[in-house]
DNA sequence: TTCGTTTTTTGACATTGGTCAAAAATTAAA
DNA sequence: TTTAATTTTTGACCAATGTCAAAAAACGAA
């Protein structure tokens, strides 16, 4: 609790109300290794504090899983689409190891976003710093050969090549799983 | 004015003090067609709402300009990454036409923001929807050939195909010039 | 440890899409 | 209009990467 609370005072510091009313509402969640969060076609009606551990989203495209995201320690987790929406997920999250999560609802949070305007403040901020990664992760693909889209996870996101599977990185990468392998091996 | 106060609605309803507060801030802009917002190397102070007209957003890579985005009425326009963290814009932005803006400067916003809570929550809900678009248009991109990402451009947003340049609509879905050219060759 | 499963690597080959250069078509300006 | 500038198309060629199949390596469970 500790622990989530100060990674969430990194993006806005909180009153001791607000943060309360938080406490009351994330649920400490454990689980193990390969275990789901969400299956395709679920509403997420959870956001996810993922506090140790390594997940994945993937969805699946011609009978391929295609891993489009990593969640490590520190983010927060969810299906956004189908938590925002309310729309049926078309992704899964899986654990990639086993983890130790803090679990709140989309109606708590709504609550708690009316409640509170500082807590509205703490999540507009978490989406702009979300949406800043997403956008340079979307233009760091594009016009990027393999070999460069390879290097460029060497050094942003290593521990990312150190705790998943290949397959995974490479349809993360958007490339064959051959193609980064035979890459890897010219280093 | 009333076009703009409309579509702020349609994200959020907003109080008569809120809304007051807004129509101080906002100044209407005219421009015409090749002039910029902003050029790279420049913080981007304003944000902005397109009424009529079409933008792009593009950066120059190995001599190329790459275009990442476009602008058509309604959308809210701004360097994003600029804007929000203060730092230096890679992109320039551009009118491909002729345009009326309505203007607001980051430090007005930031006041408004503290504030009224509902337009913190009415800048949340635009996040919300601006980065479902992004992760949509991410997704969508990743493991399609050229023709297929024609395919959807026509589908999707074909007003794009009809207002912008070829060179900006390739570049846009991440090909050459040519194969697009080509593939347009087919249909 | 050993067997079976999963993951990663390697090889051979096909194909998409990039590049460069030039021609054609379109648009804008004089 | 006529000319100049810009945009789009076409052709020839080639490099990067995907696919399929099989071998090798790594991992887990009994």
């Amino acid at each position: 609790m500790h622990h989530l609370f100060s990674q969430i005072e990194n993006y806005h510091p909180l009153s001791a109300a607000a943060k309360e009313a938080l406490q009351d509402c994330f649920k400490k969640i454990t689980l193990s290794k390969n275990e789901s969060l969400l299956n395709e076609g679920q509403v997420c009606k959870q956001l996810y504090f993922l506090e140790k551990g390594a997940i994945r989203g993937f969805y699946n495209l011609d009978g391929k899983e295609i891993t489009h995201w990593f969640g490590f320690e520190n983010d927060f987790v969810t299906s956004f689409h189908s938590f925002i929406t309310g729309d049926p997920a078309v992704e899964n999250i899986q654990l990639l190891e086993g983890c130790v999560l803090w679990s709140i609802s989309k109606e708590q949070l709504t609550q708690l976003l009316d409640q509170f305007h500082e807590i509205e403040r703490l999540v507009r901020i978490v989406y702009e710093k979300y949406y800043i990664r997403l956008e340079e992760r979307f233009v760091n693909a594009q016009f990027k050969t393999a070999k460069e889209l390879y290097e460029n996870l060497l050094e942003q996101t290593p521990h990312i090549l150190e705790r998943v599977p290949l397959g995974a990185v490479a349809s993360y990468l958007g490339i064959s799983q051959e193609t980064l392998s035979r890459i890897r091996g010219q280093f």
